[in-house]
DNA sequence: TCGCTTTTGACCATTCCTGACCTTATAAGA
DNA sequence: TCTTATAAGGTCAGGAATGGTCAAAAGCGA
């Protein structure tokens, strides 16, 4: 059985990919067409559709109100620095892999490296040390490793 | 009578026969199955499906959670796979620099695959652990990394 | 007996779903 | 215009659904 999430975020990504990158939704309509509260899409675009994972969110409420979704793409290049930049000294696993992942999405990581790193990165490798030790290798390794995919990626 | 752990690695490894390599489960549903506690579940899999044996696992928590094992051995990859085994616990920068060295020289790795995982295992990326940790991690990671470059290389 | 493997349960972390209540925008009436 | 109704969307806390961890106890083979 597919979660709610799931339905929702395959919606809009959908919706995203046919209005090349700008989706507008009303909040009630797609509720009831999904068959979830409204809260849901709120829950949704929080967890899933966050500026870290290259999307933004802008909205009004009101009569004629709406939530339009914007999928930012800039140089690959660029982008690719300002995220390295953005990674700060700390960073858990759940975060790593949903920066990964929208590099994925946005084909600035092929499938290959996105799998590679996220192996470097997953907790997994990480038994022996405590969570925030654990958090700040993780930046250091996830920045060296975006920097070698630039350097090699020509 | 049969120990338990063994039926739960007989069912995962049942399981991965039939979908080919990649099984998905639900912890606490298959535990009530086969009667035990959920935490065995986790135990059959740390101590007989791990990177070493073979194997990729993968979980996510929360409601829909799952636990999803992926079989990565093939004839091809014996090799691959002795030299996997032999790593140890612990592995310092100099003689994993000479594992990978030894493994491009025998096209066992692309250069590519040599350099990152010659990024992800440099000292550089853990300043922030004592040696004797680091070394520890090291060998960790570098079996997960080896393994996925296994899994992917078809 | 000693040491390794297995089993178990208490407690933790993450993800998802829902509903009550809040804020804002527009439209309709007075 | 001012006030009130209606139509959106936003927040937040709580609970449910999962899986993870760890250490203690139990089992077992040498």
């Amino acid at each position: 059985m597919m979660k709610m999430s799931d339905l929702v975020a395959d919606y809009i990504m959908k919706l995203l990919d046919e209005k090349d990158g700008n989706a507008e939704i009303k909040r009630n309509e797609l509720a009831s067409d999904l068959g979830c509260v409204p809260s849901q899409i709120n829950y949704v675009i929080t967890s899933r559709f966050t500026p870290e994972q290259g999307y933004i969110v802008e909205s009004r409420r009101g009569g004629g109100g709406y939530i339009r979704i914007t999928r930012v793409t800039t140089d690959k290049r660029v982008v690719m620095m300002h995220i390295i930049n953005s990674v700060g000294d700390s960073i858990s696993s759940a975060e790593a892999g949903a920066v990964l992942g929208n590099m994925r999405e946005r084909h600035m990581l092929s499938d290959y490296d996105y799998l590679m790193i996220s192996t470097a990165l997953s907790d997994k490798s990480y038994t022996a040390v405590t969570q925030n030790v654990r958090d700040r290798l993780r930046a250091a390794l996830m920045k060296n490793l975006l920097v070698t995919v630039m350097m090699l990626d020509q």
